[in-house]
DNA sequence: GCTAAATATGCCTTGACACGTATATGCTCT
DNA sequence: AGAGCATATACGTGTCAAGGCATATTTAGC
């Protein structure tokens, strides 16, 4: 199975998700995602043999952590769209820019929301 | 079908590399991928309804084009574990080339202005 | 060695989806 | 109007993966 397949699967990012902050034995991922423990293994199965983790045996338990290589390759897939999105990006950030200045009172919620940014910030700030 | 299902197939995938250049027609990605007509009429349709693509009528043709925002969806995911793939020191450069190239206009607010190696470009290895 | 805990695996069913083939729709030109 | 090209859709079929449930395996503690 190959890694677009791997994490189409909305428990399998769940799983992911919960190792990003730190690695996890399979009881602790278990009862977070309130996920049958069968289901978590099988999934740990899945994303072991993709490469996404790896385990390591403390006792009966064992500790599942992250690989970073089968990111890599989704986000190197990615890269031949990026610049073209980002053009797209800048040139709403733009209009929005232009938006906010002809006509602030538009904003109902008061919230301004920029989809974009998101990835951004986390690298650039420090 | 939501996106991360959308790229997990092939043929899509193919499609979206093909559309990355520039917009094209039915036919073109048909003979492109020497795939058949009704295979990639489907993929398009699923690409359409999730917001990868639009098309414009071009007299009996369709014109396909990119779309950014699930790529945006795809790529915020990716943002939580992309500090476990940092330490691979060349992956980091690119996704901080990346952003510099993405969003330049972020400096007024007062941002990094790093190195002036700018001829670097993406398919860069060495 | 026995028991309980943690995790893995096997089997079965079900549903989704990708594909092929055939056909429909739409547009252009004469 | 009719022919021909470009694209879309409908239908039937096979495959494969996810989930549920039962059971096997491993380890710790007594």
């Amino acid at each position: 199975m190959e890694s677009f397949e791997i994490i189409a699967e909305p428990n399998r990012r769940a799983i992911l998700g919960i190792l990003a902050s730190s690695q996890q034995s399979v009881g602790e991922i278990e009862r977070q995602l309130r996920m049958p423990q069968p289901t978590v293994s099988k999934h740990l199965r899945v994303l072991r043999e993709a490469g996404f983790v790896e385990a390591t045996v403390d006792a009966q338990r064992r500790l599942y952590r992250l690989k970073p290589e089968p990111f890599q390759e989704v986000d190197a897939w990615l890269d031949q769209f990026r610049r073209f999105w980002s053009d797209h990006v800048d040139a709403l950030e733009r209009h929005l820019d232009r938006m906010e200045r002809s006509s602030p009172a538009k904003n109902k919620t008061g919230k301004i929301r920029r989809g974009s940014n998101r990835e951004r910030d986390k690298g650039e700030k420090k």
